[in-house]
DNA sequence: CGGAGGTTCATGCGTTTGCATGGACTTCTC
DNA sequence: GAGAAGTCCATGCAAACGCATGAACCTCCG
């Protein structure tokens, strides 16, 4: 049964720093453990999920508070199915309207509604007083513009449709 | 049934760019999605999840590739519970063994099997080649180094226990 | 026009997650 | 030392997730 530990110490494996772009990586992600462990504890919301304040949010940051559901997708880390049964969920407690895309009878628009946006702003009020304390007492002004910069061009070459297999 | 849509465009509402802190965690919170869905889609994960391979990686960092559970709680994104499982299933796997902690008879040490860490090894190697090409290519030397001074940063202040609540 | 192929969203189903809780142990306090 | 308080891990259970798939629709091309 018991399987056998390790007999040695890592003989051949990769030394700790694994080039730049690795440890970047790693570094990126595991900041955003540690904060988003405190965002989320620290933060009350208000019987609304962080996945469900993703969507409102970004419903608000469109021209006109509604989206296709394809396009949250790309916007929320969640699969196409879960992202659809959270909308339908959404829409059961009222915080967004589904409705029919006129232009593209596949589609389903998502309508941020006002009990919705009501909620997106309470939550966003708090939930951006938590980020600046936990995010912009350990950087100071100069730093997060150059950590905005930085990701944002990350995002560009990530989201780069030109991306390629390495063939 | 059918929720009234919202009818006036957001009134009073902030502006796009809520503060640098705001502005620094949105675009880092993105970006950090725009690339996991990448290396999510492009790797082979060879039957090893993302938060197994996590697991390991954590397993793998420490000096002698055991830990308690407990620590491994504070690296892996994941509830108590959640993890708990999840090391359980990956010792029916072979991957890991857990085995009582001799100087604290409530924890659990998990240990890197031989399997475990050919597992992690030959899943790290290519999810390395995965996050040179994603990661390296959107961003020069230089740059991968600041954002990964900046990362530290920001982890160093989101760990510190130094933090207090708002009251 | 008509059919092949791609896109978009929803549903069935098994797996995984988180919350609440309990049991076992350690540490703190007097 | 004994009891109180805290820590650490596991389990019951409902909710949520992802994968595979299907139905409806759009688009491209002969």
């Amino acid at each position: 049964m018991s399987p056998s530990p390790r007999a040695d110490r890592h003989p051949g494996s990769a030394p700790v720093g694994a080039g730049p772009a690795v440890d970047a990586w790693e570094s990126l992600l595991r900041s955003q453990v540690a904060v988003w462990r405190l965002l989320q504890a620290d933060d009350v919301w208000d019987s609304v999920g962080v996945h469900e304040y993703d969507v409102l949010h970004t419903l608000h940051r469109t021209a006109d508070d509604r989206a296709r559901i394809r396009d949250l997708h790309r916007e929320v880390l969640l699969s196409q199915p879960s992202l659809s049964r959270l909308v339908e969920r959404m829409a059961e407690a009222g915080l967004v309207a589904r409705e029919p895309d006129p232009g593209d009878r596949r589609g389903t628009v998502v309508v941020l509604t006002d009990a919705g946006d009501r909620a997106r702003r309470r939550v966003g009020a708090r939930h951006a007083e938590s980020i600046r304390r936990v995010v912009g007492t350990s950087l100071d002004e100069r730093e997060l513009r150059a950590l905005r910069i930085l990701c944002d061009k990350l995002r560009a070459g990530a989201t780069d449709p030109g991306r390629v297999s390495p063939g």
